[in-house]
Parts: structure tokens; C-alpha cells; sequence
DNA sequence: TCTGGGGTCCTAGGACCC
DNA sequence: TCTGGGGTCCTAGGACCC
């Protein structure tokens, strides 16, 4: 936590039915509902006008249709919001260059990275309604709610205060007092589940959660969660502002209007996903290692199996063929209303690639490769060479090999990547280990 | 015929290594 | 013929977020 109110969160008022009213005048002033069309959707966002009906995120569409039948009810534009979304993040980083988005709709901003004369309470506020103003113009009319604060947490609590078009700044200190009688259930990553263990332990409030030991929370909820709910009641939150968020994984999936039983539509389904999956690693620089689907059996159990390999890849058929082994070892009987495919533990090598390198990176990476190599390699690895020295076979895909050179001196080594059939590249025996 | 899609993080157990 | 403990990787499931 700072001293200082200086982390900003900015919060896009039901924003994909915002987009949807702006874009059509003829639904503005009317309740407009974006997702919950298909058999088995949800809302996505509901216009305040829907929510009047008591229509809300994540409520299915047949809920939604039963509380507001006149509502518009749309399926979503999603080049649209992204644009949008764009333009919002452009306009947060004139104010300062340390943004993170959360989501299309969300952002943290680092007041203290701004160009701003103080930190003052005065200074911030002005500040923050001079962004809602830029936000109000670039967007074409759409309203922002924003929050600010000594700490992450504290900001985004604070834009929930004030929902819509408005803000709200929490002054250094006062923090605890604005907390204390809130419920729980205001802290993120308190969701259903957790918020019935602590109602179970007689625990509603935050002053309730100040007043349990450390030990006692770790105990209720584990050791990250009970230390982190530990800390975030004490208004403790040390995390900064990130302008980068590495991703993790790439995923497709889909839910079924009617539960599939048939084996070859789902394995044809998940061919389809895979090939889906591999283009956008693709496009996007990644490859990874474990291949995961995801099947929703009708009574919504949810299973997950996954299998890792020993290199990378992107490569939509290697994808399926993994995808579809998976399945057979599961049990469908009664029907499957969800399949998935997706991709993690990836690989950074192809992102590297994007940005090219630099001559002077490349003359370190000349020296390098003179250097002896290192007569270890992970277990099972291919070991190849080339004329320049020796490595081993790191990632494969889209007829490419990538090698990776070791040497004492700079592990990891530099990576090459080759077409797999180059004669330039030879197999070798791995040296023993030593 | 309640319950989307795309993500992140955590836990827990087993394998394996030192 | 008895057996500790730590670290890492992999797998499966669950909670949570927007």
C-alpha cells in the first residue's frame, strides 16, 4: 500500500451494450442484452435499463428472456468492442505509460508513472475526471467509472461505489474505515465458495475477517488464499502496476445446443478446435508443450485430461491427433455438452522471433556458438549439430525445427531454427552423461 | 431445457531425482 | 529388507475473474 492515491482502475459502464446503443440510436434509452441468444447462452452484459428487470451478467438467456421479454437481445460484435476497448487504452496511456488491462473493459493505471505535478487528492481527482471526460469523447458517448487509491484493491473497490458515470477517491488513511463494514464478498477472488466458508466460520464483514488470526485463515481457506484474505483486510496490497502480462495458455471451446453422443462428431468437433487453437498460436508468435481438452458431460461434471510433450509445438493436426487420443480414454455415456481444446506451458522461442534481433545480439550469439558445448542435455532430447556446433532439438512444428545451443558458459543458448529437412542439420548420438 | 468463453491461480498427489 | 526431506514436473480438479 502507498502513501499516496495513485493507483487509478477505470471500469467501462456495461460496456458491450454500451457499444450496441451507441452504434444503433434506436436502441438507446431501452433495455439491450448482449449474449444468452443461443439455446444454452448467457448475458454478457446487460444495459442499465435491463438491469432495472433484475437481468445481470452471467444469467441464462432463458432467465433473461423470462424477466424482460421486450429487451433487444444480441449476440455480441466483437470487432467492435475490441476497437473500442482500443481507443480506451490509448486514451489511459496519454495519461500515464504504466496501464494494465484487465479485460476489454478494465484497466489499472499508475498515477505515480503520470505526468502529474503531485499526488495529491486534488491532483488524482482532477485527473480522474479529466480522463472520464477524454474517455466520454473518443468513444463516441460511453460513460466510465472510476476508481482511486493507495493499492490496487482499494481502487477497484472504490469504482464499484459509484456505478455509473461516476468516481470515487479513497484518501491515504482512511482506507480501514471504508472497508471495515463492507462485506466480504466485495474482495476479488472472494467468490460463492469461499464466501460460505467464512459465513460457515461466523465471518461477514471485513472487520470480522481483521479480527481472525493469520493462522486460523490459512487453515479455513489455504495457504495462499487465507494469507492473501489475511493481508487485504489489513488494506494490505503490494502489487504493482503491470504493463505486461505474459500469456499462459490458448484455449477453444464450445458448448452444444443438444448433448452429443455420437464419438466421431466429437472427435470432428475437436479436430476442428485443435486446428483453431494451432492457427492462433501461430499468428500470435506461441507454441507449447501440454495439450489439454475439456468435456462437460449433460450433468455439467467437468473433466479435464492432459498430455505433455517432450517438445513444442503449434501444429494444428498434432494437436487433434493429442486431442483425440484423450477422448478415448473417457467415458461419454449420457452426452457431452461442453468440448475444449487448449495449449499451455509455452514456449517463448517463436514470440523472440517476432521482434528480430538486434547485430549486436546476433554477434553474441556468433561467439556463443564457438564456445564448447555442454555435455549435458535434458532427458531424451535429440541432440543434433549443424557446422557451428551442437544442441538439441527444442521445438518442432509447421516444418521448422528449433535447436537450442548449450554451452557452459550461457545456459540457455542461443536458438536457431531450421527447416526440418536442411541437410546442414545432423543427428547425433546424446553424449553420455557425465 | 438452469449454468458461455477465455483466461488465471491454487491445491494435492505421485513420479522421480538427489 | 530401512527409509527422510526437498525440489521439480506432471496431472486433475476447483475457484474465481470479466
Amino acid at each position: 500500500m502507498r502513501s499516496t492515491a495513485s493507483v487509478l482502475h477505470l471500469d467501462l459502464d456495461a460496456f458491450f451494450a454500451a457499444v450496441e446503443q451507441r452504434d444503433k440510436p434506436s436502441l438507446r434509452g431501452k433495455p439491450v442484452i448482449v449474449g444468452g441468444t443461443g439455446g444454452r447462452g448467457v448475458v454478457a452484459t446487460a444495459s442499465y435499463e435491463a438491469r432495472t428487470f433484475g437481468v445481470g451478467s452471467a444469467m441464462s438467456g432463458r432467465e433473461a428472456r423470462a424477466r424482460c421479454p421486450h429487451a433487444a437481445f444480441l449476440s455480441g460484435r466483437f470487432h467492435a468492442y475490441r476497437e473500442t476497448s482500443a481507443w480506451v487504452m490509448e486514451v489511459l496511456r496519454e495519461l500515464s505509460p504504466l496501464v494494465e488491462p484487465l479485460s476489454l473493459d478494465e484497466a489499472f493505471v499508475d498515477l505515480a508513472a503520470a505526468d502529474l505535478p503531485d499526488l495529491e487528492v486534488s491532483t488524482v481527482t482532477a485527473a480522474g475526471e479529466r480522463l472520464r471526460q477524454r474517455v466520454h469523447e473518443v468513444t463516441g458517448g460511453l460513460t466510465a467509472t472510476v476508481g482511486i487509491a493507495s493499492s490496487k484493491f482499494l481502487a477497484k473497490v472504490a469504482s464499484e461505489l459509484d456505478k455509473p458515470d461516476g468516481m470515487t477517491v479513497v484518501p491515504p488513511g482512511t482506507e480501514l474505515t471504508l472497508l471495515r463494514p463492507m462485506k466480504v464478498t466485495v474482495i476479488p477472488g472472494v467468490g460463492p465458495a469461499t464466501a460460505e466458508r467464512l459465513r460457515r466460520a461466523g465471518i461477514h464483514t471485513i472487520a470480522e475477517l481483521e479480527a481472525v488470526e493469520e493462522d486460523e485463515l490459512v487453515r479455513l481457506l489455504g495457504q495462499a488464499q487465507g494469507h492473501g484474505l489475511w493481508q487485504l483486510a489489513r488494506a494490505r496490497d503490494p502489487r504493482p502496476v503491470l504493463a505486461e502480462r505474459e500469456t499462459k495458455s490458448i484455449s477453444v471451446e464450445g458448448t452444444y445446443d443438444t448433448d452429443l453422443n455420437d464419438r466421431r462428431v466429437m472427435e470432428g468437433l475437436l479436430a476442428r478446435q485443435a486446428r483453431d487453437v494451432g492457427a492462433r498460436m501461430r499468428k500470435n508468435g506461441f507454441s507449447g508443450r501440454t495439450v489439454t481438452i475439456k468435456v462437460r458431460l449433460h450433468d455439467f461434471t467437468t473433466l479435464n485430461r492432459s498430455s505433455t510433450l517432450s517438445s513444442p509445438t503449434d501444429d494444428g493436426t498434432t494437436i487433434a491427433r493429442i486431442a483425440r487420443s484423450l477422448l478415448a480414454d473417457l467415458d461419454t455415456t449420457g452426452g457431452v455438452r461442453l468440448l475444449g481444446v487448449g495449449v499451455s506451458g509455452l514456449a517463448d522461442w517463436v514470440q523472440e522471433d517476432l521482434f528480430g534481433s538486434t547485430p549486436e545480439e546476433d554477434e553474441a550469439e556468433e561467439v556463443r556458438l564457438l564456445e564448447p558445448p555442454r555435455r549435458t542435455w535434458p532427458p531424451g532430447a535429440d541432440v543434433v549439430h549443424d557446422e557451428m556446433g551442437q544442441g538439441w532439438v527444442w521445438g518442432s512444428g509447421s516444418g521448422v525445427v528449433t535447436v537450442r545451443f548449450e554451452t557452459a558458459e550461457t545456459p540457455p543458448g542461443p536458438v536457431r531454427s531450421f527447416r526440418d529437412d536442411d541437410p546442414a542439420l545432423r543427428r547425433l548420438e546424446p553424449p553420455a552423461e557425465d
